[in-house]
DNA sequence: CACTGTCTCTACCGATTAAATCGAGATTAA
DNA sequence: TTAATCTCGATTTAATCGGTAGAGACAGTG
């Protein structure tokens, strides 16, 4: 159920970029030392992640990567969908495959993962990356706030 | 990312347990097909959750399985966490392996992470089958409504 | 008791996916 | 020309998912 690693770390890696939007590009060398990911992988995902126009790349000697948006346009729920898919909690409600499902037309549960769905969506659609990078930055000067119960 | 298909049996299994609730035991065979679930897969489900308190097993000639609680009592997520685990969106955040993320302590996430994962569950955790069991019979009165798009 | 229908338990299997790696090539700056 | 960098597809490896199998335990019936 969880969100896969390949996500996370598109998500960390925009989010670099984020943080560093307006000062040339950044190696993915860079990217993947600083986001702890590993960098072969994560060639991959940037460059998948310029098919979907967000980041753009410099090829050659002091190329890199850049966001391709301003960070204050990008959320976290696009990139997510972009490679994960639909934000659905489940397959049948994924619309390439709506009908693969043996309950289609009275399935209680619809409703249901409807809610779900949006209640995620309302969460990640929300959030920027600038924001992000902002709350980062706040949280640097504060001491580190401790969510273990 | 979706909820497994085991996942979504057990859920269903639970609910076709509470709409027959208080007319004694159902057979594995018989919530195998109305819900439209591979009994052999589902005699295993339904052994699990029994472990889990949610259900209770009858043997022998006339056995079946009954719900463990009064339907009310009974949320989807409560079910949820049981085969699936928490109901958080990242490994990270899922108590067990906290610690196992490279970027803990300082992770600009953690937060939005929290808040999607609240979110989830101010869906599931308020959702009990009785409501399900209701509002399936209400819509049963009433013509389906399409959420095709 | 023997029989039958039911749940119980543990192991197993095949396919798919996730995560990561690799290698050879293309591009650019110096 | 050389070195640094992105590009792209293929490959590997390991884990997980969805499902199956079979022997056994238990309870009611005649």
């Amino acid at each position: 159920m969880p969100i896969s690693q390949k996500a996370q770390y598109a998500v960390r890696a925009v989010f670099e970029l984020a943080k560093r939007q307006g000062a040339g590009a950044t190696k993915i060398g860079e990217i993947a030392e600083a986001q702890a990911i590993p960098q072969r992988f994560l060639e991959n995902i940037l460059n998948s992640l310029k098919g979907g126009g967000f980041v753009e790349s410099v090829r050659g000697k002091d190329g890199g990567y850049l966001l391709a948006r301003p960070a204050k346009e990008l959320t976290v729920g696009a990139v997510l969908r972009f490679v994960e898919g639909p934000l659905a909690p489940v397959e049948c409600m994924a619309g390439n495959k709506k009908g693969s499902c043996p309950m289609y037309g009275g399935c209680p549960f619809l409703s249901l993962w409807a809610r779900a769905e949006k209640a995620l969506e309302g969460v990640y659609d929300s959030t920027t990356f600038y924001e992000l990078v902002a709350q980062e930055a706040e949280e640097r000067r504060k001491p580190a706030v401790d969510f273990t119960i």
